[in-house]
RNA sequence: GGGCGGAUAACAAAGGGGCUAUGUGGCGGACUGCAGAUCCGCAUACGAGGGUUCAAAUCCCUCUCCGCCCUCCA
């Protein structure tokens, strides 16, 4: 099966070929670190990580490079606020932002590069640019002209003609036309600022993202993407850019990741709505949320809320009942040949096909999900008839849900941790046992649960419902799932 | 105003001329002390109006509504 990417350029779905055979280049836009990483950063860098497992699950070497804005007006300006040097303050987010992601369980690109450390390049860009009669200096500023480079507008579809109804001209203005862009700005006081032909500044936003993703990448390179909001002029501002100095193809596949909304609302400063990557993760499992972005399609504008996640952990659950079954089914080294084995190995062979041509079709990752759900009703439809499963088609089975789990990185977990409430858990359910057993103290999780157990079965035996239900109760809050099966009652840790 | 994209059951969300999407929720049944999990069954869909076609949620036209971008926001 060909892979298919919708590409922004065309507004078509085209069938993948890459610059180089068996390798893919990539570049996303990356963070202007000022504040904290916020769950829209996580959808749309999610949703590339997934774009780039599954380019390596297809067998292509992946250099994926993500750029950190470190040098911008917002940094300077809350900079400014705290009395601190800017580049000191988005050294400083640099870092808590990408361990953010790292939390959420996203994949690092391979590299990083910052503006502040390509300043050379940005300036040598811009020489070229003006060089080629696309620049002009302004009193100390250096703009791009967009009347110059003939196919602006390449992108987002639109003409400047268009672009310009509408639009006031300021007199006072350095620009010729008000969608000329910065290349380089010259500095205020208070800012920091780097030598230049043109005296002391900074560069403008666009230019390095022009400059970097050609500096490590080359051109043409495969792939470019980043928020849908960054389309235009961001975007359309890079290819005029890089194109105009180059004179070669700047990015060959574009792509966009709808953004997310929450509550219906678009995340905004000012509606104050904004929800951070720290304070999600203090509510909800890493893996519910990539669960829940997994969910809508990359194109699609998710919307958050705690309903919906909560209705993903759910789902996620359902999922790792079938993978726990698996793993016991494995462990019984069975070797039995009932034609429903059969039968099963044949639904792997259809759940890796129906998976995968959901991810080739434009990576539609919903798709995909629908798939492993159909599996996951074929397993426990499996494990009711069949008396004896063998434990080769269970590992077969467990196999190619690790391998695809991989993809979207979920089901990884060998076994369920109890993440950082742990404590909190422990210390509850030695509290509530207790009143029902003795000895708790400096007992594991499991045995205070296998001593509840046992006083439930006590309890069990007498009838005494109250007693048993309540345990079970208290336990079920506390995220441990009783079940009374022909074999005795089992646990299992729900998701959280 | 210009550009881009949407409207699918209670909710979320794929699909895109004839084939049960899927998940959560709801209803009924099996199992259970009762639950839970699981299984079996059921119900509720394609914004409105036209058109093309043997057949339209899907293609075409018109309309209504919604979102995003045109502000250095992923």
């Amino acid at each position: 099966m060909t892979l298919k990417i919708y590409n922004s350029l065309t507004r078509k779905k085209e069938d993948f070929k890459p610059v180089e055979k068996g390798k893919i280049k990539m570049y996303v836009c990356g963070m202007t670190v000022y504040s904290d990483a916020h769950i829209g950063h996580a959808r749309t860098y999610f949703a590339f990580d997934i774009i780039r497992r599954y380019f390596e699950y297809k067998g292509f070497k992946v250099t994926y490079v993500q750029n950190i804005t470190d040098v911008d007006d917002k940094i300077i300006a809350a900079a400014n606020r705290e009395g601190v040097d800017p580049l000191e303050y988005s050294k400083k987010f640099t870092t808590k932002c990408l361990d953010d992601l790292d939390h959420l369980g996203i994949r690092r690109a391979d590299l990083y590069p910052k503006a502040s450390e390509t300043i050379d390049d940005m300036i040598k860009l811009t020489e070229e640019i003006i060089k080629k009669g696309y620049g002009y200096e302004s009193d100390g500023d250096v703009y791009f002209s967009v009347e110059k480079f003939t196919e602006y507008g390449k992108l987002s579809g639109q003409k400047l003609d268009d672009l310009m109804s509408g639009v006031r001209i300021d007199p006072e203005d350095k620009k010729h036309n008000p969608f000329d862009f910065a290349l380089w700005k010259s500095s205020k006081p208070g800012e920091p600022s780097w030598a230049s032909p043109w005296g002391r500044g900074r560069p403008g936003w666009h230019i390095e993202c022009s400059a970097m993703s050609s500096k490590f990448l080359g051109l043409p390179f495969d792939i470019h993407g980043g928020g849908m909001d960054l389309r235009f002029p961001h975007h359309e501002n890079e290819i005029a850019q890089a194109e105009a100095a180059t004179g070669k193809e700047f990015a060959r596949y574009w792509i966009h990741i709808g953004l997310l909304t929450i509550n219906g609302e678009k995340m905004s400063k000012s509606i104050g709505n904004i929800v951070n990557v720290k304070d999600l993760l203090s509510r909800w499992e890493p893996e519910v949320v990539r669960f829940f972005f997994a969910q809508a399609h990359y194109r699609s504008p998710p919307d958050f809320s705690e309903k919906a996640l909560e209705n993903s952990k759910k789902g996620l659950d359902r999922i790792y009942r079938i993978k726990e079954k698996l793993e016991e089914c494995i462990a019984k080294k069975e070797k039995s040949s009932e034609d429903a084995n059969k039968e099963f190995d044949e639904a792997i062979s259809e759940f890796k096909s129906s998976f995968e041509s959901a991810m080739d079709d434009d990576f539609n990752t919903p798709q995909a999900v629908s798939s492993i759900f159909d599996f996951v009703n074929t397993g426990n439809r499996f494990f009711e008839k069949v008396k004896n499963p063998n434990s080769n088609i269970c590992k077969k089975a467990h196999d190619t849900f690790i391998k695809l789990g991989n993809i979207l990185t979920l089901f990884q977990d060998e076994k369920k941790d109890y993440g950082k409430i742990h404590d909190d858990i422990l210390k509850q359910l030695r509290k509530f046992a207790s009143s029902y057993t003795t000895d708790v103290e400096g007992k594991t999780i499991e045995d205070v649960i296998d001593l509840l157990l046992e006083a439930r079965e006590e309890a069990r035996n007498k009838k005494d419902w109250n007693t048993a239900d309540s345990i079970r109760n208290n336990l079920d809050r506390l995220g441990f799932e009783i079940q009374d099966t022909a074999e005795g009652p089992v646990w299992r840790k729900k998701m959280i």
